[in-house]
DNA sequence: CTTCTTTGTCCTGTGAGTGGAGAAAGTTGT
DNA sequence: ACAACTTTCTCCACTCACAGGACAAAGAAG
């Protein structure tokens, strides 16, 4: 099959094929009523872009009382592909234009044997989302990265936790790769787009979307869009010091929020509350895996370790305090927390909270819900599709 | 006079107005070079604004090698008020309509004598400036007020420092008396906009401008536009920790960055000291006025006194490190150390930045320029008149 | 005094967009 | 079964924004 590569001519048909996204199918009279077109200019614009092909026609509606209406779609067969790149794991998922994940691989990997490595797994398990018939090619991808990226151009700068990815250009190497566009992003930000999209930050314009994983980051978007900071580096916030000379950071510094609750930092603490007999429930998983991650944790909370649940709650009070202070900063209209943490469920969401209402003026938490993520590991490749949707549904 | 009213009939002619508000006089051929219009529409929209007044011609320019310009600029018979109340007293400007301050009163006053009482001593500062020939009227006026502002209905909400203005309706009340459109905003938020209408932050999108007064506030400005928060009360950086534990706060928290450094909190370190003897410097002023402020300790630091200089460094430590955290967190490209305290200079400057620059990432520090505001009294009262500008240069 | 440059005006053609008439395709009531 | 009303979609004529070129005005340079 041969891919799709026009591209809207004008704001207009831009318009229309976010909202065709955005909102599935639609009739031409139901369009007319989000466009503010009249009737006749919309049916121009919307037989343009059936010729394009990247809308196709799709049967009737039912009545609403009168002639029924011809709907139309976005092309059901584009294909995006969108990948998250982790510290430790990739995610590598096929969506359609409407962004329904059809397909989603997940392997673990470490970002830092660098970039020639991680892709070619990433091209081979993009190949063998193609094979299972769920693609024949892409007409774009997304990428996200653990790190800052030089956004126009597609490159991570000076990422901490995969230096050998440094001026990499992952935009012009996936794009040469997959022979489609591509658009790169911090994995964080994409995470942020994919709660927005499909996610609990719908219809929310201005939200943080804080994800702890093996590090911890936080998406900003500012009236529906991403901000992303003059060099990339916004939301990077597992630096913020968090306890005065608390604990050495691998930033050089002491104290920083990462080092104290993160992924990484709450499997330290594990093993080394099992190592003083702290808790029997992790020395048994610890005796059993050989070392202990934040799942390994979960579990034990889940079980009802008080030592585990300690540590959830020390590390989610931690994480509240910072939050709380970019609550004050910021007035976001919500607050996602999401990542690989979010097993740790509601004991982490209830630390949070506490810091949070406590610490904030009333008028920014009056009505300031604070909620996990719900799209568990489909938030980072939806909002990969989000990200180069956005892009290719934008005049050339 | 008769007063202006007319507003821009469509984009083309905001933008023009904009234009001639940030650039001053300028021909048609100048103006073209900027707007992306063609030579013929562009005329007709100059003359569409010769029309209703608000811009008129302004003689020949000197020939750039050819036939002269025929100047245009904005009638300089227009006036705008810009007020600033700050939590001891106010700033009345008038300005013409390319922000020019043509006059500026200061007064001591105590914003928590309520609305009516400052209104009574607003209006009377207006009505001194216009006595003096400045202005026979207003076209318009921005006041800017210490606390948090619904926006779009130009009330403060909940505000810590002046209970008495809750839901008070500035923005309708103002324009009742006055007669002219009307724009509230918070003061720090105006503050920002002066900065990067007429001082340091001229051409920088993503900065934060710090203003250090009676409290502690910041204004955001993402890509030009100022960021006020689901609540208006973005900013609001004063009662972020700053001490774990520290000093009690009006808050009714501990440890609150205004508790331990602002105009209010360095007054009462400097007494304090004097009381204990640390230092003579203070102790004599003290003798001398009965009290102290912040231009004490300014006058004390620069004549070397080393306690006075010590309470500096103390909070611009502080200080500093909470604007490490913002820096981390939004990755803007300029810092502003704005407001009262800005008289504490170098000392101060150099406190703040010895702390941003060492705990936020080099990445977010590498560019970023930590400077003072270079408009003082007037940044609040220019901000004030490109808030309403604005309002007034857009279509109706 | 000629030639070149810049500025500003006039005029016409083009294409975007609106709004209404009317056809097509339904539903509901009698 | 038929009339009356709704909703959807198409077609067409008209308006208006805008571009672009021709041309006039005004000055500089030789």
């Amino acid at each position: 099959m041969r891919r799709m590569t026009a591209r809207p001519a004008n704001a207009h048909q831009a318009k229309l094929l976010k909202l065709l996204r955005d909102a599935g199918p639609n009739s031409r009279a139901q369009l007319g009523d989000q466009v503010d077109l009249s009737r006749s200019k919309l049916a121009v614009e919307v037989d343009r872009l059936l010729e394009t092909g990247l809308v196709v026609a799709d049967g009737l509606a039912a009545s609403r009382g009168g002639r029924r209406s011809h709907n139309v779609r976005l092309n059901p067969e584009l294909r995006f592909l969108g990948v998250d790149i982790g510290a430790t794991s990739v995610d590598v998922a096929v969506t359609n234009a409407e962004l329904e994940v059809l397909g989603h691989l997940n392997q673990p990997m470490d970002v830092r044997e660098g970039p020639v490595a991680v892709f070619e797994q990433v091209l081979s398990m993009a190949a063998k989302l193609r094979a299972s018939g769920l693609a024949e090619g892409f007409d774009g991808a997304g990428i996200g990265v653990p790190g800052p990226v030089r956004f126009p151009e597609g490159v991570p700068v000076a990422p901490p936790i995969m230096p050998g990815w440094d001026g990499f250009p992952v935009r012009e190497a996936l794009s040469q790769e997959l022979g489609c566009p591509v658009m790169v992003d911090n994995d964080v930000n994409l995470m942020a787009m994919g709660e927005m999209h499909a996610g609990v930050a719908r219809s929310v314009g201005d939200f943080l979307c804080v994800k702890i994983g093996t590090g911890i980051g936080c998406g900003i978007v500012v009236g529906g869009e991403v901000h992303r900071g003059v060099t990339g580096s916004a939301g990077d916030i597992g630096h913020i010091q968090a306890v005065p000379d608390g604990r050495p950071c691998a930033c050089g510094n002491r104290g920083c929020l990462e080092a104290h609750f993160s992924g990484a930092a709450l499997a330290r603490d594990a093993v080394e509350a099992a190592g003083q007999g702290l808790s029997e429930e992790l020395a048994s998983r610890l005796a059993a895996h050989g070392t202990l991650t934040a799942v390994d944790v979960a579990a034990a909370a889940a079980a009802g370790d008080a030592t585990a649940l300690d540590l959830i709650r020390e590390g989610g009070n931690r994480t509240g305090q910072v939050i709380a202070g970019l609550v004050s900063f910021f007035n976001p209209g919500l607050v996602v927390i999401g990542g690989g943490v979010t097993g740790l469920g509601h004991t982490l969401l209830a630390a949070i909270r506490t810091q949070v209402y406590r610490q904030s003026l009333p008028l920014a938490t009056g009505n300031l819900p604070i909620v996990l993520g719900e799209l568990g590991p489909n938030a980072g490749v939806i909002g990969a599709g989000r990200l180069i949707s956005d892009h290719l549904f934008s005049p050339a």
